[in-house]
DNA sequence: GCGATCGTTCGGTGGTGGCCGAAGCATTGC
DNA sequence: GCAATGCTTCGGCCACCACCGAACGATCGC
Protein backbone atom coordinates (compact mmCIF):
# COMPACT_ATOMS: atom_id res chain seq x y z
CA UNK A 1 0.00 0.00 0.00
CA UNK A 2 3.22 2.22 0.86
CA UNK A 3 4.89 1.30 -2.39
CA UNK A 4 2.75 1.73 -5.26
CA UNK A 5 1.48 5.53 -4.05
CA UNK A 6 5.07 5.86 -4.12
CA UNK A 7 5.35 4.54 -8.12
CA UNK A 8 2.46 6.45 -8.84
CA UNK A 9 3.66 10.08 -7.54
CA UNK A 10 7.05 9.01 -8.50
CA UNK A 11 5.60 8.71 -12.23
CA UNK A 12 3.09 11.78 -12.04
CA UNK A 13 6.38 14.10 -11.49
CA UNK A 14 8.02 12.19 -14.84
CA UNK A 15 4.34 12.27 -16.84
CA UNK A 16 4.17 15.80 -17.01
CA UNK A 17 5.84 17.35 -20.45
CA UNK A 18 8.12 20.15 -18.98
CA UNK A 19 9.71 17.80 -16.45
CA UNK A 20 9.56 15.33 -18.74
CA UNK A 21 11.89 17.75 -20.62
CA UNK A 22 14.15 18.94 -17.76
CA UNK A 23 14.93 15.13 -17.34
CA UNK A 24 16.06 14.25 -20.35
CA UNK A 25 18.48 17.02 -20.51
CA UNK A 26 19.89 16.27 -17.37
CA UNK A 27 19.98 12.95 -18.84
CA UNK A 28 23.61 12.22 -19.69
CA UNK A 29 24.76 13.47 -16.20
CA UNK A 30 25.79 17.02 -16.64
CA UNK A 31 24.39 19.72 -14.38
CA UNK A 32 22.87 22.62 -15.10
CA UNK A 33 21.54 25.56 -14.37
CA UNK A 34 17.85 26.70 -13.62
CA UNK A 35 17.96 29.07 -16.43
CA UNK A 36 19.30 26.52 -18.86
CA UNK A 37 16.61 23.86 -17.73
CA UNK A 38 13.82 26.15 -18.15
CA UNK A 39 14.77 26.80 -22.09
CA UNK A 40 15.30 23.04 -22.44
CA UNK A 41 11.78 22.23 -20.54
CA UNK A 42 9.95 25.40 -23.03
CA UNK A 43 8.54 27.46 -20.02
CA UNK A 44 9.34 30.25 -17.93
CA UNK A 45 11.85 30.31 -15.23
CA UNK A 46 9.15 30.79 -12.36
CA UNK A 47 7.65 27.80 -13.98
CA UNK A 48 10.60 25.53 -14.02
CA UNK A 49 11.22 26.83 -10.33
CA UNK A 50 8.30 24.63 -8.86
CA UNK A 51 9.33 21.73 -11.15
CA UNK A 52 12.99 21.99 -10.19
CA UNK A 53 11.69 21.81 -6.58
CA UNK A 54 9.37 18.98 -6.58
CA UNK A 55 12.18 17.12 -8.24
CA UNK A 56 14.53 17.88 -5.67
CA UNK A 57 12.32 17.00 -3.27
CA UNK A 58 10.92 13.48 -4.46
CA UNK A 59 14.34 12.97 -4.57
CA UNK A 60 15.10 12.64 -7.94
CA UNK A 61 17.60 16.02 -8.49
CA UNK A 62 20.69 16.96 -6.34
CA UNK A 63 21.21 20.41 -6.06
CA UNK A 64 24.57 22.41 -5.53
CA UNK A 65 24.57 26.28 -4.91
CA UNK A 66 27.29 27.95 -6.64
CA UNK A 67 27.27 32.13 -6.33
CA UNK A 68 23.88 33.23 -7.85
CA UNK A 69 23.41 30.02 -9.85
CA UNK A 70 22.13 26.89 -9.02
CA UNK A 71 23.38 23.65 -10.36
CA UNK A 72 21.23 20.65 -11.33
CA UNK A 73 21.70 17.07 -12.03
CA UNK A 74 20.02 13.59 -11.67
CA UNK A 75 20.65 12.85 -8.12
CA UNK A 76 21.33 8.97 -8.34
CA UNK A 77 22.57 6.95 -11.34
CA UNK A 78 19.45 4.97 -10.61
CA UNK A 79 17.46 8.06 -11.62
CA UNK A 80 19.07 7.50 -14.97
CA UNK A 81 18.40 4.05 -15.87
CA UNK A 82 14.54 4.51 -14.67
CA UNK A 83 14.02 6.98 -17.35
CA UNK A 84 16.44 4.62 -20.02
CA UNK A 85 14.21 1.49 -18.90
CA UNK A 86 10.81 4.19 -19.49
CA UNK A 87 12.41 5.32 -22.77
CA UNK A 88 12.78 1.74 -23.70
CA UNK A 89 9.20 0.47 -23.15
CA UNK A 90 6.78 0.72 -25.86
CA UNK A 91 9.07 1.54 -28.89
CA UNK A 92 8.78 -1.91 -31.24
CA UNK A 93 12.71 -2.96 -30.37
CA UNK A 94 15.62 -1.20 -28.86
CA UNK A 95 18.03 -1.86 -31.58
CA UNK A 96 16.61 -0.36 -34.38
CA UNK A 97 17.38 2.90 -35.55
CA UNK A 98 16.65 4.99 -33.02
CA UNK A 99 17.40 8.81 -32.57
CA UNK A 100 20.14 9.77 -35.13
CA UNK A 101 20.72 5.74 -35.25
CA UNK A 102 24.19 5.27 -35.75
CA UNK A 103 26.52 7.32 -34.35
CA UNK A 104 24.82 6.94 -31.12
CA UNK A 105 25.38 3.60 -31.78
CA UNK A 106 28.82 3.57 -32.05
CA UNK A 107 29.89 6.27 -28.96
CA UNK A 108 27.80 8.10 -26.66
CA UNK A 109 27.43 9.27 -23.21
CA UNK A 110 25.12 7.36 -20.69
CA UNK A 111 24.94 9.30 -17.47
CA UNK A 112 28.02 10.52 -17.33
CA UNK A 113 30.46 7.83 -18.77
CA UNK A 114 30.97 6.20 -22.16
CA UNK A 115 28.40 3.61 -24.14
CA UNK A 116 27.94 2.41 -27.40
CA UNK A 117 30.47 0.06 -29.37
CA UNK A 118 33.06 2.06 -27.83
CA UNK A 119 32.35 2.05 -24.42
CA UNK A 120 31.66 -2.04 -24.85
CA UNK A 121 35.24 -2.30 -26.34
CA UNK A 122 36.81 -0.64 -23.54
CA UNK A 123 35.18 -2.82 -21.19
CA UNK A 124 36.19 -5.26 -23.02
CA UNK A 125 39.84 -4.53 -23.61
CA UNK A 126 40.51 -3.70 -20.08
CA UNK A 127 38.69 -7.23 -19.22
CA UNK A 128 41.30 -9.06 -21.75
CA UNK A 129 44.01 -7.62 -20.15
CA UNK A 130 43.47 -8.45 -16.29
CA UNK A 131 42.47 -5.11 -15.07
CA UNK A 132 39.11 -5.33 -14.12
CA UNK A 133 36.79 -8.39 -12.97
CA UNK A 134 33.11 -7.91 -13.49
CA UNK A 135 30.48 -9.75 -12.29
CA UNK A 136 26.31 -9.02 -12.48
CA UNK A 137 25.90 -7.40 -8.94
CA UNK A 138 29.46 -5.53 -9.31
CA UNK A 139 33.36 -5.50 -10.50
CA UNK A 140 36.74 -4.73 -9.13
CA UNK A 141 39.74 -3.20 -10.08
CA UNK A 142 42.62 -5.40 -9.92
CA UNK A 143 46.01 -4.78 -8.78
CA UNK A 144 47.06 -3.92 -12.44
CA UNK A 145 43.88 -2.44 -13.16
CA UNK A 146 44.29 0.39 -10.02
CA UNK A 147 48.65 0.82 -11.56
CA UNK A 148 47.27 1.12 -15.43
CA UNK A 149 44.30 3.57 -14.47
CA UNK A 150 46.97 5.97 -12.71
CA UNK A 151 49.27 5.52 -15.45
CA UNK A 152 46.43 6.37 -18.38
CA UNK A 153 45.34 9.49 -15.81
CA UNK A 154 42.23 7.69 -15.10
CA UNK A 155 42.10 7.93 -11.56
CA UNK A 156 38.48 7.55 -10.03
CA UNK A 157 37.82 10.27 -7.60
CA UNK A 158 37.00 9.74 -3.69
CA UNK A 159 33.21 9.52 -3.11
CA UNK A 160 30.65 6.85 -2.01
CA UNK A 161 29.31 5.93 -5.24
CA UNK A 162 29.61 2.69 -6.34
CA UNK A 163 32.71 2.37 -7.40
CA UNK A 164 32.81 0.20 -10.52
CA UNK A 165 29.49 -1.76 -12.05
CA UNK A 166 28.71 -3.28 -15.26
CA UNK A 167 25.83 -0.84 -17.10
CA UNK A 168 23.60 -3.21 -19.78
CA UNK A 169 24.47 -1.38 -23.34
CA UNK A 170 21.11 -1.21 -24.88
CA UNK A 171 22.41 -1.16 -28.61
CA UNK A 172 25.15 -3.59 -27.91
CA UNK A 173 23.33 -5.89 -25.37
CA UNK A 174 26.56 -6.47 -23.54
CA UNK A 175 27.91 -4.52 -20.41
CA UNK A 176 29.75 -1.59 -20.22
CA UNK A 177 31.81 0.68 -17.73
CA UNK A 178 29.80 2.76 -14.82
CA UNK A 179 30.58 3.91 -11.90
CA UNK A 180 33.52 5.98 -10.60
CA UNK A 181 35.49 3.99 -12.70
CA UNK A 182 33.80 4.75 -15.72
CA UNK A 183 33.11 8.44 -14.93
CA UNK A 184 37.02 8.62 -14.56
CA UNK A 185 37.86 6.50 -17.75
CA UNK A 186 35.27 8.77 -20.23
CA UNK A 187 36.66 12.14 -18.72
CA UNK A 188 39.99 11.69 -19.50
CA UNK A 189 38.70 10.66 -22.79
CA UNK A 190 37.28 14.14 -22.92
CA UNK A 191 40.69 15.82 -21.65
CA UNK A 192 43.20 13.93 -23.93
CA UNK A 193 40.34 14.89 -26.83
CA UNK A 194 40.02 11.52 -27.74
CA UNK A 195 36.39 11.91 -27.67
CA UNK A 196 34.47 14.84 -28.05
CA UNK A 197 30.81 16.09 -27.95
CA UNK A 198 27.94 16.94 -30.21
CA UNK A 199 25.23 19.26 -29.91
CA UNK A 200 21.70 18.12 -29.17
CA UNK A 201 22.40 14.81 -28.78
CA UNK A 202 23.94 12.42 -26.34
CA UNK A 203 26.20 10.77 -29.26
CA UNK A 204 30.20 11.22 -29.00
CA UNK A 205 32.39 11.36 -31.99
CA UNK A 206 36.17 9.67 -31.61
CA UNK A 207 38.64 12.00 -32.97
CA UNK A 208 41.73 10.80 -35.20
CA UNK A 209 43.89 11.02 -32.21
CA UNK A 210 41.02 9.15 -29.89
CA UNK A 211 41.43 6.95 -32.64
CA UNK A 212 45.34 6.27 -32.16
CA UNK A 213 45.24 6.57 -28.78
CA UNK A 214 42.38 3.88 -28.57
CA UNK A 215 44.78 1.58 -30.82
CA UNK A 216 47.57 2.40 -28.62
CA UNK A 217 46.84 2.13 -24.94
CA UNK A 218 43.76 -0.37 -25.22
CA UNK A 219 44.05 -2.65 -28.39
CA UNK A 220 41.35 -2.48 -30.47
CA UNK A 221 39.96 0.06 -33.61
CA UNK A 222 37.68 2.38 -33.04
CA UNK A 223 36.78 2.90 -36.34
CA UNK A 224 33.24 1.41 -35.86
CA UNK A 225 31.34 0.45 -38.94
CA UNK A 226 27.62 -0.13 -39.18
CA UNK B 1 11.80 15.72 -29.78
CA UNK B 2 9.76 12.59 -30.24
CA UNK B 3 11.11 10.17 -27.45
CA UNK B 4 10.95 13.04 -24.53
CA UNK B 5 7.26 13.42 -25.49
CA UNK B 6 7.08 9.78 -25.51
CA UNK B 7 8.55 9.39 -21.97
CA UNK B 8 6.29 11.60 -20.78
CA UNK B 9 2.98 10.05 -22.25
CA UNK B 10 4.29 6.64 -20.85
CA UNK B 11 5.02 8.14 -16.96
CA UNK B 12 1.71 10.25 -17.06
CA UNK B 13 -0.17 6.49 -17.44
CA UNK B 14 2.10 5.19 -14.73
CA UNK B 15 1.29 8.17 -12.79
CA UNK B 16 -2.52 7.94 -12.27
CA UNK B 17 -3.15 6.23 -8.80
CA UNK B 18 -5.67 3.65 -10.12
CA UNK B 19 -3.87 2.67 -13.16
CA UNK B 20 -0.27 2.23 -10.40
CA UNK B 21 -2.59 -0.20 -8.78
CA UNK B 22 -3.51 -2.32 -11.92
CA UNK B 23 -0.10 -2.21 -13.03
CA UNK B 24 0.64 -3.61 -10.00
CA UNK B 25 -1.67 -6.18 -9.16
CA UNK B 26 -0.41 -7.02 -12.85
CA UNK B 27 3.29 -7.30 -11.89
CA UNK B 28 3.99 -10.87 -11.20
CA UNK B 29 2.84 -11.53 -14.61
CA UNK B 30 -0.49 -12.89 -13.85
CA UNK B 31 -3.49 -12.32 -15.93
CA UNK B 32 -6.85 -10.83 -14.27
CA UNK B 33 -10.00 -9.53 -15.51
CA UNK B 34 -11.22 -6.33 -15.62
CA UNK B 35 -13.11 -6.57 -12.77
CA UNK B 36 -10.87 -7.86 -10.47
CA UNK B 37 -8.76 -4.85 -11.58
CA UNK B 38 -11.45 -2.66 -10.75
CA UNK B 39 -11.13 -3.86 -7.43
CA UNK B 40 -7.44 -4.10 -7.00
CA UNK B 41 -7.36 -0.09 -8.57
CA UNK B 42 -10.16 0.55 -5.77
CA UNK B 43 -12.28 2.29 -8.83
CA UNK B 44 -15.74 1.21 -10.59
CA UNK B 45 -15.86 -0.77 -13.41
CA UNK B 46 -16.36 1.64 -16.00
CA UNK B 47 -13.46 3.79 -14.74
CA UNK B 48 -11.68 0.55 -14.62
CA UNK B 49 -12.70 0.22 -18.85
CA UNK B 50 -10.98 3.81 -19.66
CA UNK B 51 -7.40 3.15 -17.54
CA UNK B 52 -7.46 -0.65 -19.39
CA UNK B 53 -8.48 1.35 -22.83
CA UNK B 54 -5.41 3.47 -22.61
CA UNK B 55 -2.99 1.47 -21.05
CA UNK B 56 -3.32 -1.21 -24.05
CA UNK B 57 -3.06 1.55 -26.74
CA UNK B 58 -0.19 2.37 -24.87
CA UNK B 59 1.65 -1.16 -25.52
CA UNK B 60 1.93 -1.32 -21.56
CA UNK B 61 -0.65 -4.24 -21.26
CA UNK B 62 -2.00 -7.07 -23.77
CA UNK B 63 -5.41 -7.92 -24.03
CA UNK B 64 -7.26 -11.36 -24.41
CA UNK B 65 -11.25 -12.17 -24.96
CA UNK B 66 -12.20 -15.47 -23.42
CA UNK B 67 -16.09 -15.96 -23.42
CA UNK B 68 -17.30 -12.83 -21.76
CA UNK B 69 -14.57 -12.34 -19.59
CA UNK B 70 -11.20 -9.80 -20.87
CA UNK B 71 -8.20 -10.99 -19.55
CA UNK B 72 -5.23 -8.66 -19.00
CA UNK B 73 -1.89 -8.83 -19.08
CA UNK B 74 1.66 -6.75 -18.61
CA UNK B 75 2.44 -6.80 -22.93
CA UNK B 76 6.36 -7.01 -21.95
CA UNK B 77 9.12 -7.84 -19.12
CA UNK B 78 10.38 -4.74 -20.33
CA UNK B 79 7.02 -3.20 -18.94
CA UNK B 80 7.58 -5.11 -15.51
CA UNK B 81 11.26 -4.35 -15.64
CA UNK B 82 10.54 -0.51 -16.02
CA UNK B 83 8.05 -0.80 -12.88
CA UNK B 84 10.77 -2.40 -10.63
CA UNK B 85 13.09 0.32 -12.04
CA UNK B 86 10.51 3.03 -10.82
CA UNK B 87 10.35 1.67 -7.90
CA UNK B 88 13.86 1.64 -6.61
CA UNK B 89 14.20 5.14 -6.92
CA UNK B 90 13.53 7.55 -4.22
CA UNK B 91 13.27 5.05 -1.61
CA UNK B 92 16.70 5.53 0.24
CA UNK B 93 17.55 1.65 0.30
CA UNK B 94 15.80 -1.05 -1.16
CA UNK B 95 16.80 -3.94 1.06
CA UNK B 96 15.34 -2.41 4.18
CA UNK B 97 11.54 -3.73 5.27
CA UNK B 98 9.49 -3.19 2.45
CA UNK B 99 5.86 -3.95 2.21
CA UNK B 100 5.36 -7.22 4.59
CA UNK B 101 9.04 -7.79 4.92
CA UNK B 102 10.70 -11.22 5.31
CA UNK B 103 8.17 -13.22 3.69
CA UNK B 104 8.54 -11.48 0.62
CA UNK B 105 12.48 -11.42 1.13
CA UNK B 106 12.64 -15.11 1.52
CA UNK B 107 10.92 -16.21 -1.86
CA UNK B 108 8.86 -14.63 -4.26
CA UNK B 109 7.31 -13.95 -7.70
CA UNK B 110 9.07 -11.44 -10.08
CA UNK B 111 7.28 -11.21 -13.22
CA UNK B 112 7.23 -15.26 -13.67
CA UNK B 113 10.09 -16.77 -12.33
CA UNK B 114 11.10 -16.78 -8.64
CA UNK B 115 13.22 -14.21 -6.50
CA UNK B 116 13.89 -13.52 -3.01
CA UNK B 117 16.48 -15.73 -1.18
CA UNK B 118 15.06 -18.43 -2.69
CA UNK B 119 15.78 -17.37 -6.31
CA UNK B 120 18.99 -16.57 -5.45
CA UNK B 121 19.73 -19.95 -4.25
CA UNK B 122 18.36 -22.04 -7.50
CA UNK B 123 20.40 -19.75 -9.33
CA UNK B 124 23.88 -20.49 -7.00
CA UNK B 125 23.09 -23.86 -6.87
CA UNK B 126 22.85 -24.08 -10.98
CA UNK B 127 25.81 -21.86 -11.25
CA UNK B 128 27.81 -24.54 -8.67
CA UNK B 129 27.11 -27.54 -10.44
CA UNK B 130 27.98 -26.39 -13.58
CA UNK B 131 24.59 -25.93 -14.93
CA UNK B 132 24.55 -22.39 -15.77
CA UNK B 133 26.95 -19.77 -16.96
CA UNK B 134 26.10 -16.55 -16.20
CA UNK B 135 27.04 -12.73 -17.37
CA UNK B 136 25.84 -9.44 -16.89
CA UNK B 137 24.14 -9.63 -20.19
CA UNK B 138 22.78 -13.14 -20.86
CA UNK B 139 23.27 -16.49 -19.79
CA UNK B 140 24.00 -20.07 -21.03
CA UNK B 141 22.88 -23.94 -20.08
CA UNK B 142 25.09 -25.99 -20.04
CA UNK B 143 25.10 -29.55 -21.80
CA UNK B 144 24.80 -30.55 -17.78
CA UNK B 145 22.38 -28.45 -17.34
CA UNK B 146 20.03 -29.32 -20.25
CA UNK B 147 19.69 -33.26 -19.33
CA UNK B 148 19.54 -31.57 -15.66
CA UNK B 149 16.33 -29.45 -16.48
CA UNK B 150 14.89 -32.09 -18.65
CA UNK B 151 15.24 -34.27 -16.00
CA UNK B 152 13.81 -32.18 -13.11
CA UNK B 153 10.59 -31.23 -15.85
CA UNK B 154 11.91 -28.05 -16.05
CA UNK B 155 12.51 -27.83 -20.04
CA UNK B 156 12.30 -24.28 -21.51
CA UNK B 157 9.44 -23.93 -23.76
CA UNK B 158 10.02 -22.37 -27.13
CA UNK B 159 9.77 -18.72 -28.20
CA UNK B 160 10.97 -15.85 -29.22
CA UNK B 161 12.02 -14.50 -25.45
CA UNK B 162 15.18 -14.24 -23.75
CA UNK B 163 16.45 -17.90 -23.44
CA UNK B 164 18.25 -16.85 -19.67
CA UNK B 165 19.35 -13.67 -18.19
CA UNK B 166 19.62 -13.05 -14.73
CA UNK B 167 17.78 -10.59 -13.42
CA UNK B 168 19.06 -8.37 -10.03
CA UNK B 169 17.10 -9.32 -6.96
CA UNK B 170 16.15 -5.59 -4.78
CA UNK B 171 16.67 -7.49 -1.82
CA UNK B 172 19.34 -9.44 -2.09
CA UNK B 173 21.15 -7.88 -4.89
CA UNK B 174 22.30 -10.48 -6.12
CA UNK B 175 21.21 -12.15 -9.82
CA UNK B 176 18.60 -14.98 -9.87
CA UNK B 177 16.87 -17.10 -13.25
CA UNK B 178 14.92 -15.06 -15.36
CA UNK B 179 13.74 -15.48 -19.11
CA UNK B 180 12.33 -18.90 -20.06
CA UNK B 181 14.65 -21.13 -18.47
CA UNK B 182 13.83 -18.61 -15.25
CA UNK B 183 9.82 -19.42 -15.66
CA UNK B 184 10.02 -22.91 -16.71
CA UNK B 185 11.96 -23.83 -13.65
CA UNK B 186 9.83 -21.74 -11.67
CA UNK B 187 6.44 -23.45 -12.94
CA UNK B 188 7.90 -27.12 -12.13
CA UNK B 189 8.61 -26.19 -8.87
CA UNK B 190 4.54 -24.71 -8.52
CA UNK B 191 3.42 -27.86 -10.37
CA UNK B 192 5.06 -30.15 -7.83
CA UNK B 193 3.69 -28.10 -5.03
CA UNK B 194 7.00 -27.03 -3.71
CA UNK B 195 5.79 -23.40 -3.37
CA UNK B 196 2.52 -21.67 -3.53
CA UNK B 197 1.02 -18.13 -3.82
CA UNK B 198 -0.60 -16.49 -0.96
CA UNK B 199 -3.08 -14.34 -1.43
CA UNK B 200 -2.71 -10.66 -2.14
CA UNK B 201 1.05 -10.59 -2.21
CA UNK B 202 3.67 -11.94 -4.98
CA UNK B 203 5.31 -13.61 -1.74
CA UNK B 204 5.14 -17.69 -2.15
CA UNK B 205 5.19 -20.01 0.39
CA UNK B 206 7.55 -23.21 0.73
CA UNK B 207 6.24 -26.07 1.70
CA UNK B 208 8.19 -29.02 3.65
CA UNK B 209 7.37 -31.19 0.24
CA UNK B 210 9.46 -28.10 -1.12
CA UNK B 211 12.46 -27.94 1.60
CA UNK B 212 12.92 -31.71 0.98
CA UNK B 213 12.93 -31.24 -2.59
CA UNK B 214 15.24 -28.04 -2.79
CA UNK B 215 17.46 -29.82 -0.49
CA UNK B 216 17.76 -33.62 -2.07
CA UNK B 217 17.81 -31.96 -5.89
CA UNK B 218 19.61 -28.59 -5.60
CA UNK B 219 21.72 -28.89 -2.51
CA UNK B 220 20.25 -25.89 -0.34
CA UNK B 221 18.14 -25.50 2.83
CA UNK B 222 15.58 -23.82 1.93
CA UNK B 223 14.17 -23.08 6.06
CA UNK B 224 15.28 -19.30 5.52
CA UNK B 225 15.33 -17.24 8.29
CA UNK B 226 15.81 -13.13 8.87
C1' DG C 1 -36.39 -16.99 -24.71
C1' DC C 2 -34.91 -14.75 -20.00
C1' DG C 3 -32.35 -13.17 -16.22
C1' DA C 4 -27.67 -12.54 -14.71
C1' DT C 5 -23.04 -11.23 -15.24
C1' DC C 6 -19.23 -8.89 -17.63
C1' DG C 7 -17.73 -5.11 -19.96
C1' DT C 8 -18.21 -0.91 -22.61
C1' DT C 9 -19.67 3.97 -24.10
C1' DC C 10 -21.70 8.54 -23.06
C1' DG C 11 -22.52 13.06 -20.33
C1' DG C 12 -21.95 15.93 -16.69
C1' DT C 13 -19.34 17.29 -12.55
C1' DG C 14 -15.60 18.48 -9.69
C1' DG C 15 -10.88 18.85 -8.22
C1' DT C 16 -6.18 18.96 -9.13
C1' DG C 17 -2.32 21.10 -11.16
C1' DG C 18 0.30 23.56 -14.77
C1' DC C 19 1.03 28.13 -16.39
C1' DC C 20 2.32 33.02 -16.35
C1' DG C 21 2.55 38.12 -14.43
C1' DA C 22 4.10 40.63 -10.72
C1' DA C 23 6.79 41.20 -6.89
C1' DG C 24 10.45 39.91 -3.67
C1' DC C 25 15.34 38.05 -1.88
C1' DA C 26 20.23 36.94 -3.07
C1' DT C 27 24.44 37.65 -5.45
C1' DT C 28 27.63 39.86 -8.66
C1' DG C 29 29.87 43.76 -10.86
C1' DC C 30 30.69 48.65 -11.43
C1' DG D 1 25.33 52.87 -3.53
C1' DC D 2 23.00 51.25 -7.86
C1' DA D 3 21.82 48.44 -11.62
C1' DA D 4 21.72 43.83 -13.51
C1' DT D 5 21.12 38.97 -13.22
C1' DG D 6 19.53 34.45 -11.25
C1' DC D 7 16.06 32.32 -8.82
C1' DT D 8 12.07 32.02 -5.86
C1' DT D 9 7.28 32.89 -3.89
C1' DC D 10 2.50 34.47 -4.43
C1' DG D 11 -2.06 34.87 -6.69
C1' DG D 12 -5.30 34.06 -10.08
C1' DC D 13 -6.71 31.86 -14.40
C1' DC D 14 -7.70 28.00 -17.16
C1' DA D 15 -7.62 23.34 -19.03
C1' DC D 16 -7.40 18.74 -18.55
C1' DC D 17 -8.80 14.47 -16.68
C1' DA D 18 -10.41 11.13 -13.26
C1' DC D 19 -14.70 9.81 -11.42
C1' DC D 20 -19.40 8.09 -11.25
C1' DG D 21 -24.57 7.30 -12.79
C1' DA D 22 -27.07 5.63 -16.38
C1' DA D 23 -27.81 3.13 -20.34
C1' DC D 24 -26.34 -0.20 -23.93
C1' DG D 25 -24.04 -4.70 -26.42
C1' DA D 26 -22.18 -9.59 -25.38
C1' DT D 27 -22.04 -13.87 -23.48
C1' DC D 28 -23.25 -17.66 -20.38
C1' DG D 29 -26.50 -20.88 -17.92
C1' DC D 30 -31.12 -22.43 -17.49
Amino acid sequence: MSDNTHLATVAALLGDPARANILIALFDGRALTAKELAFAAHVTPQTTSGHLGKLTDAGLLSMEKQGRHRYFRLATAQVAQMLESIMAVGGPEPPRTWRGGENLRNARTCYDHLAGRLGVALADSLLDAGHLALSADGGEVTASGVSFLQAFGAEPVPGKRVFCRPCLDWSERRPHLAGRVGAALAGRCFDLGWVVRQRDTRAVAITPIGRAGFQQQFGFDADFRP
